[in-house]
DNA sequence: ATTATAAACGACAAGGATGTCGTTTATCAA
DNA sequence: TTGATAAACGACATCCTTGTCGTTTATAAT
């Protein structure tokens, strides 16, 4: 009578997440806007059908693969001031770990996610989302600061927030270069110099040392 | 006999830059890729087929906008140059004046280049267009550089590219920042702070003083 | 095995953008 | 004026994507 299940939660789950690693490569490969529906599905061997039973649009998949993102980032930046002896360790932890990653070829999902943030700001119904992200990871960039101001190692001449944004502006700035150059002329990014660069202005407007 | 034309070269020119206007303006409102035919041709008053006769696309009519900008670009930085005292000055007021532009309401077509530099990562046959563009920005940027290297009144510590590539990282996600936040919070895009953090940077890697 | 029900299928209608092309209108030369 | 020619028009065929829905298949309880 009442409308039992016919496959266990756990298949459910299972046939979501596989849907969502789907989308993750797709996104990757073309590009979040570039990307349909009728791509995920092709790529994934379900049918249309199959496919939309477990998400309607191909920005419900991405907000999804996003929001599991984010703590991800969370938890890597509380691990790196856990594991850093002094506040100015862990940014310097955290850079040399934002460097390699960009050195590597092959971007990853972190461009998709700056492509959805820029296309989405002429999106009126994605901007609730966006200032909801935008905060998160303001949020998440402090605590880097935070952890230095608590024990006194940082004494910033500028708000936290303005900071955190300068920080978040070379890293996307960094990630779109090197999507663009990487594929012509890998060194032309200096990806090297400009983390330098942006430790100079963090000594300063931090006053370490 | 020979295939006069009905109207003048100047009437067609005329015409030209009225499609060209109306084209920048449906750009500057709904963003590069949200912009379709249709809409530049609803806007223009003409029919299809009439703008039809003079572009083929709307990435053509974006090009034609963008290199005519990049002109008045040069100039500018020129005339910033020849009118400050020194190199230093020259590039305090040029951030003066982005400052400024960044913090007055409405945004411009910069941010509709923005987009479309974004977009066009993912499209192979924009990238020579993007390259060569991207050499345009660098070379016009270096200027500022140059122009205190000849006098010795900088003596940078990092190749002159990577400095403008920091220059228009911070530059680039201002303007992005003002897009999606200053609808909402104008106040928390902290350009005048980021400005102040750019010269923080640039002093120390210019060995300006 | 049988059966109820959910998962998966895939054809299709609807919407929207593009580029074309035959037709109409405007322009200039004679 | 008239006629030749180009500019401007706008309907339309084409292509692509989306979301739906009636049908088929698979599952697990009986």
């Amino acid at each position: 009578m009442s409308p039992l299940p016919k496959v266990s939660q756990e298949y459910k789950e299972k046939r979501r997440q596989e849907i969502l690693d789907t989308a993750r490569k797709v996104f990757i490969q073309k590009g979040f806007d570039q990307t349909t529906m009728t791509d995920i599905v092709e790529a994934s061997g379900l049918s249309r059908g199959g496919v939309y039973q477990y998400f309607s649009s191909t920005d419900e998949m991405f907000r999804q693969i996003t929001d599991r993102n984010d703590e991800g980032f969370e938890n890597w930046i509380k691990k790196i001031i856990g594991e850093s002896k002094t506040a100015w360790a862990a940014i310097e932890n955290y850079l040399a770990e934002v460097e390699a990653g960009l050195l590597e070829p092959g971007v990853g999902f972190g461009i998709v996610q700056f492509e959805y943030f820029v296309f989405s700001t002429r999106k009126e119904e994605r901007s609730s989302y966006l200032l909801k992200r935008g905060e998160t990871a303001i949020r998440n960039f402090s605590l880097l600061i935070e952890n230095g101001m608590k024990t006194g190692e940082f004494k910033p001449i500028q708000p936290t927030e303005a900071i955190v944004m300068f920080i978040i502006n070379i890293n996307d700035g960094l990630l779109l270069q090197s999507l663009t150059l990487n594929k012509y002329e890998h060194d032309r990014v200096y990806v090297k110099e400009q983390i330098q660069g942006l430790k100079m202005y963090l000594k300063q407007v931090l006053q370490v040392e």
